[in-house]
DNA sequence: ACGTAGGTGTCAACACTGTTGACAACGCCG
DNA sequence: CGGCGTTGTCAACAGTGTTGACACCTACGT
């Protein structure tokens, strides 16, 4: 017999509430995510979650943390390349099906643990291939932009959890219709526009990690030169 | 003397109401844009505008194709590489600046007027330096993640309008301020983290034309060779 | 053991939001 | 001139986040 049953108001804290919005958020979206639906899952009246959090944005704010505090595994035996790319795929799809939630993120400063965790991490990842802290520094932020940026566009781009396939066909007939006389390269390109959005993602990760080789081999060429 | 003066009702029309939205949108943001807010503008009822759109989705839609439609000259006569650098400079700028209509306008289907046109001009840059149809369209949207990822991350990271100067200058002092023992490469790095956003932006689009010109150039050898 | 103080859940209410249906005035066309 | 469609107005509805008053329950100090 539960408390509630027995008449008894629910007893919430910030890990239930926290829970409860993770499943809302999780099946339903983010719109999904109001106090009142809060309210209703846990049994107990909406307004009940300001005794535990100053408002619903500091409640995000605590469930974005938790949810980007998921990291991969590298096993440091396999090359480097590969962990590069693996970190990379991981990054970007956590922004890609968290959706809303990343945007969220990227819109406050950086104090969050699970992102200065990120930082670090990738920090590490590119000193060790022999970058120097400097230039790791740069990269760092030309992969997080990479990273977020893509990430956000597909979840922007109503890509949620599953590719859009049926979605990017639907656009490349719409291309192979237009008119020849102001859009005739768009028209005539149509058969290959719109590639997976997966494939161009690895297309240019690809590209940023051999530029990243690139300029680490660069850098040791002139330690060894001096 | 106005008709409002004279008591008569202000006559609305899709253009009046779209001037309002983007006179509001530009000055105060998007959150600012309410209906109410609309008719206040105008000197109407806010209910009036919905005898010109069918809801808010549709005004911001047509409001969006509107901003999205502006586009740089850029003089023949100049070398590729700076139009091209030029060209994605000006895309980028139009999601970072015009903030979260790129958002809206990124997360339905393509068929815009004014996306549609920046495709084509895309395709023809590509083309241009050499790069074959199927390759143009691969790196055209190569550069729609890149442009469209950098811009809204830039202005979802609370870029607006003007640089951040001074919470880039806050983070990395934040940075240094680290633990030794949980994050010691950001801790030692903070001098170097948080650049520019512009230098980043700028870093990568140089590296992405680079990788341009190398595939156009390996392609050129092939037909030459053949 | 009692009394009190703080934390917590509940309820009603406020200020917002987008949106709809009824009503009335306007202008245009036959 | 008569009617009719178009358009602006008003009241209202279903939502949203949030606040203050009230009531309870728990835990602590004497």
């Amino acid at each position: 017999m539960t408390p509630e049953e027995r008449g008894q108001p629910v007893r919430l804290d910030r890990e239930r509430i926290l829970d409860a919005a993770a499943e809302i958020v999780g099946s339903e979206g983010l719109p999904a995510l109001t106090m009142r639906r809060i309210g209703a899952e846990l049994g107990a009246d909406p307004t009940a979650v300001y005794r535990h959090f100053r408002n619903k944005q500091e409640m995000l704010t605590e469930l974005a943390n938790r949810l980007f505090a998921t990291e991969p595994e590298l096993d440091p035996a396999t090359p480097w390349e590969d962990r590069m790319r693996a970190w990379m795929w991981h990054a970007m799809r956590r922004y890609r099906n968290h959706l809303d939630l990343g945007l969220l993120l990227a819109g406050q400063s950086d104090d969050l643990p699970s992102l200065v965790r990120i930082r670090e991490r990738s920090l590490a990842l590119l000193t060790e291939v022999g970058l120097s802290l400097p230039q790791a520094a740069l990269f760092s932020q030309v992969i997080e932009n990479h990273v977020v940026g893509c990430g956000l566009f597909f979840a922007v781009s109503g890509w949620h959890s599953c590719p859009p396939h049926e979605s990017l066909e639907a656009t490349r007939r719409f291309y192979a219709m237009l008119p020849a006389d102001t859009a005739p390269l768009t028209r005539e390109a149509a058969p290959h526009l719109c590639p997976e959005p997966d494939d161009v993602y690895a297309y240019t990760t690809d590209l940023l990690i051999a530029a990243i080789e690139r300029v680490a081999a660069a850098e040791g060429e002139e330690v060894a030169r001096a």
